[in-house]
DNA sequence: AATGTTTAATTTGACTAGTAAATTAAAAAC
DNA sequence: GTTTTTAATTTACTAGTCAAATTAAACATT
């Protein structure tokens, strides 16, 4: 008996349009024929959609190289790709200390960067505003870009944003809550601008140029002041409720464990953030040496490797705590693949071999059933080139929207 | 500007019969204008679907009751109904002691249930097949009802199960591990078989005769030998990787915590299950009365009611565990909902107000984001009530496909 | 009782997205 | 130069959907 599963039979028919783009935009350079393989469309759909596409200027054929190649025979396929000419886009991250700005064109490819220093941590809404407009001039400049050819704008902050509505809730770096940043900005700069958390558009940027190409249900882990959570669920990205996204750094990992920034016990936070590290190190090592947390994190894990046995017991229990975070969302979830994505992988702790085999050890699937996971080491430009995906996403829909 | 989100656009755009049909599941009665309405199809296609579905016999026209009334002015709306009588299915949930029989008409109404006992906790497959098939033809005979008037068959077990590829891949009652139970199933009884784990099927039922009606993402936890969760989202059960569902009685609530069945340390399960309790309770309050674990679990509560500050105690460490557990859920989904489910509502300490509150205060969402929690307590045949509204969904899938 | 008003449902005619099958295109192989 | 092979396109048709017009069935008003 042939059976077909309650679900699984109606779905997953998006739109045509959307379908063969995207199709392209994962597997390009990419023919015809292939596409028509990937989408389930037939080869006519496939050849009209993307004769739309082209006159649209939102795809181009590029010349195929197998020509001459013995055993090729037949007509020759003809390759497809997007063309990043079509569009840039500009993400923006904004952190406590500065907004970074990344032009992306309509291909992902990165055209420029440049980070906006600033003097102050937080902001009402009116002193962001000037921030960002300031910033946005001056990277433009850096980058010899003009206003006007910039299509859109995607930007990501820390924090609980409803990416649906366009609303920041709650961040650390804004004063006000309930702040709908996503109208001020587009009113501001005349173009569709995109907001959410930074660790959701992390995940952005994973499934669509990083490592997460291929996969449909995948977790991306950051680790940067706090631990970030960033659910793709059937390809798309999982915001929960209002759109506000997950938090992995202030699940409990401890009944009445140790304090956390947030007021709370027992966080994941608590135990692997940079501050619960030398809070324990303070404790039972004296100072440290180094001016600032960062120089700090480094004497500690140097002590470690010198054989410090506090220094490794600190850095030890982290690791499996952080371990025993990442094991529930595996027992939670059952992703296909786990990314921990972050910049400082070298030098952290939290990405080594042990903490890996920990999480396994923890998760309850076996074997096969374990999902992989892959580590993903982005230069510190990640967290825009996030934005700057998103704000494509963006751009593609209202662009295939337009083509009737 | 008023701009689209990058998703939202092109999703939800099922098929129109589908659309149309869980509309009037949900909402029945239901006139024709109003499934217009919350399908954003036009009255015309409502017309078109509603009579093919009329003429396969799956829906019904009901006399609407306001005729007569002042004020309603108009042609009178025409009620429909799914035909309770179209279908009917069998939903089987197998347990370590027995498994028990619900049969539903194609509306979800439960027309009869049977227990049917068993001597052994766990079967190899041949053993299972032969239980099973006892079972069925027992339930049949209790029911009034023929072999041949059942349209299909729902099988939930704890376990992990790959519910697309219809196997089990690990069980407690089943000896073998990766059987093809769906298919085993199928050919013996020559209908359309659907197995999934069972806290999936509660999920299920929830969303479609229960609380989750209206919801389209929360998640639904019960509490019975283990710890189970069903997660909906956008209205569809998610699986995770390779259809295995969620395990929220091993997620970690304690390094290096109290020893869990499974072999690992730490588990919810180990904390919050009856053999946990009384392992406590045994080592500090000695012996109990009753002769099986229920009963003891009973002289236990009774104990903690009457003041016994060692067995409150215990109690309270397993709630606060247990509150922990949900926070993590909270933190990191951010359902709209959160649905506890189980019959010994009653008599558990883990539905408290106490318990609720405390998850409320260890997830990190504030305020209007927190997840709004709903109780439900069915009676003893819940679950296979789920698996037969799991065989619905799959007959109707089946039904809507053979229309055209 | 006749006529108007209101709401529901249906019919009509048209348009869109998609397909299968036939056809054309462009290469290598013989 | 002809055949074979593979890719892409064209053609003719179907299913699904909708806007607009029409019909249906009630109450309200005179």
């Amino acid at each position: 008996m042939n059976q077909l599963m309650p679900s699984q039979l109606h779905d997953a028919r998006s739109n045509g349009r959307t379908l063969v783009f995207s199709a392209i935009r994962r597997n390009a350079p990419v023919a015809r024929v292939d596409i028509a393989k990937i989408t389930n469309l037939s080869p006519a759909t496939v050849t009209s959609i993307t004769a739309e596409l082209l006159t649209a200027g939102l795809i181009e054929e590029v010349a195929v190289e197998n020509s001459g190649v013995a055993g090729k025979r037949g007509r020759p396929r003809v390759d497809l790709k997007i063309r990043g000419a079509a569009h840039i886009v500009v993400g923006i991250k904004l952190s406590d200390n500065s907004a970074t700005y990344s032009f992306l064109d309509f291909e992902g490819k990165k055209i420029a960067g440049y980070v906006h220093p600033s003097a102050q941590e937080t902001y009402c809404l009116p002193e962001l505003m000037t921030f960002l407009t300031d910033g946005y001039s001056a990277a433009l400049t850096d980058a010899g870009l003009e206003e006007s050819s910039i299509s859109g704008m995607g930007l990501g902050l820390p924090g609980v944003v409803d990416a649906e509505a366009g609303i920041v809730l709650w961040s650390p770096v804004l004063i006000e809550k309930n702040q709908p940043l996503q109208q001020k900005l587009a009113d501001t700069f005349s173009i569709p601008v995109f907001i959410d958390n930074d660790a959701n558009l992390v995940a952005v940027a994973e499934k669509h140029i990083g490592l997460g190409k291929n996969a449909q249900n995948f977790v991306v882990i950051t680790v940067e002041q706090g631990v970030g959570l960033g659910i793709v669920i059937n390809g798309k990205i999982y915001r929960g409720t209002k759109g506000c996204g997950a938090e992995l750094g202030h699940t409990k990992v401890q009944l009445d464990g140790a304090l956390c920034r947030c007021g709370q016990r027992g966080c994941l936070e608590a135990y692997v953030g940079d501050y619960a590290l030398l809070r324990e190190a303070g404790t039972a090592m004296g100072p440290l040496e180094g001016a600032n947390p960062q120089e700090q994190m480094q004497a500690l894990l140097a002590a470690a490797k010198k054989g410090n046995t506090v220094a490794q017991s600190i850095i030890r229990r982290a690791g499996r705590m952080f371990s025993m975070g990442l094991a529930n969302v595996v027992n939670i979830f059952a992703p296909e693949l786990i990314i921990l994505s972050g910049e400082r992988l070298q030098d952290s702790f939290l990405y080594g071999d042990e903490v890996i085999n920990d999480m396994k050890k923890y998760a309850v699937q076996s074997g096969d059933l374990m999902p992989e996971v892959k580590i993903h080491s982005w230069d510190n430009q990640m967290w825009s080139i996030g934005a700057a995906t998103f704000a494509i996403d963006g751009i593609i829909d209202i662009a295939l929207a337009k083509i009737r």
